[in-house]
DNA sequence: GCCAACGTTGGC
DNA sequence: GCCAACGTTGGC
């Protein structure tokens, strides 16, 4: 099982109208690597959803239910893939981009040294600091 | 294949 | 609103 981190700006598509949907496809993604990635989540796979633009933080966790699947909006040929995600638990305490700047567990994180990648995959030791600073776990 | 120009993302 | 970082495009 892998981890990830997907963005999201909260005025385009927030974590409030994602739970309440509970399962979406995301699409959109119109960038190689991002596509890469993608490409490689599998059924199971769980992600942080990062809130970007505004609020800057992981507000909670989303898990990887259909694998990527031609992009709908799209036309097939250009090879964009979306995947289907569902809303899996909310971050009691959201961790902000601040405290991950300032966690020396999490400098290594994609999130702080490519910042404009959209699709990304977290670490397993960072994904269980993640949870921890967001009192997901112990 | 290089590189300048341009567009986009995202933090501040 | 600004700007750095990065990706893409297009001329040569």
């Amino acid at each position: 099982m892998a981890y990830w981190l997907i963005k999201s700006e909260p005025f385009k598509y927030s974590w409030e109208q994602f739970e309440e949907e509970g399962t979406t496809f995301w699409d959109g993604v119109r960038n190689y690597a991002a596509r890469l990635h993608l490409r490689a989540m599998k059924k199971g796979d769980e992600a942080l959803f990062y809130h970007s633009n505004e609020g800057l933080e992981v507000v909670g966790v989303a898990q990887v239910v259909r694998e990527a699947y031609p992009d709908p909006t799209v036309p097939e040929e250009e090879g964009w893939v979306a995947v289907d995600v569902r809303a899996k638990k909310r971050m009691p305490m959201p961790v902000s981009l601040k405290k991950i700047k300032g966690d020396p567990m999490l400098r290594e994180m994609a999130l702080l040294k490519q910042s404009r990648l959209s699709v990304q995959p977290v670490r397993e030791e960072e994904w269980t600091r993640i949870l921890q600073l967001g009192g997901l776990k112990k």
